[in-house]
DNA sequence: TTGACATATATCATTTAACGATATATATTG
DNA sequence: CAATATATATCGTTAAATGATATATGTCAA
């Protein structure tokens, strides 16, 4: 990850998916700590160190954006830059899941 | 990716991902990089530096094994265990596509 | 034959990413 | 009223990736 700052190149990591996908419908940060954690089934939980820390650099990029907020909760939505890196992002993943398919022995894609 | 080592949690990052996948074909670091290329029509490219650290990184959690060795040449071949959890960072990516097809309007995960 | 380029491996130092630990404050509920 | 859930925030540390650099051999064309 290091050396030259993922979203520069448009490259998500695992997080930042996860986080822009839950913001695919505005939420505060704590909602999406448990998005994630539900929509993965415990796959994957993000703390919120992570949480925060990444919600700052989404924001920095205008991949999210900030919303009303109700009280001192603070609400985000994806941005259509924000958007449209995600779905490339999905691309990208389902390239890797075919090509490693096309390798292994295992049946197609799903 | 930090804190926690991933391999120590079975999780692979892109680049030990295509790494893996070239060594269920034995080969050594050099042919490793130009697979990577190839294979992701550019999409990646790993580099010496990353290339031989990582290397270094999946032989010692046993991933990969050495192999024969023609001349200066180090090839290397996947384990048991380095398959194992290559399928499963299939599946897990596999997933990541389709909790997104399902929560974007994206067709299918293919 | 020599200079350029491809092949092949290796290490160091740096930057970025993730996150445990910790802190703070409010709301809810038993 | 105390415990727990909700909600946000920062600091300091560990791990991952990689640019830069070094070295050595092989190949091939001018």
């Amino acid at each position: 990850m290091p050396r030259t700052d993922s979203l520069e190149l448009g490259e998500l990591t695992d997080s930042m998916f996860y986080i822009l996908l839950a913001l695919t419908t505005p939420r505060h940060g704590y909602l999406v700590m448990q998005f994630v954690e539900e929509t993965t089934r415990g796959r994957m939980q993000i703390g919120p160190a992570s949480m925060y820390t990444i919600i700052k650099k989404l924001l920095n990029a205008e991949l999210i954006e900030p919303m009303d907020g109700d009280g001192k909760k603070k609400n985000y939505r994806i941005t259509n830059k924000g958007r449209s890196i995600l779905t490339d992002n999905v691309k990208r993943r389902q390239a890797m899941v075919e090509d490693a398919c096309a390798i292994l022995d295992m049946e197609g894609s799903r």
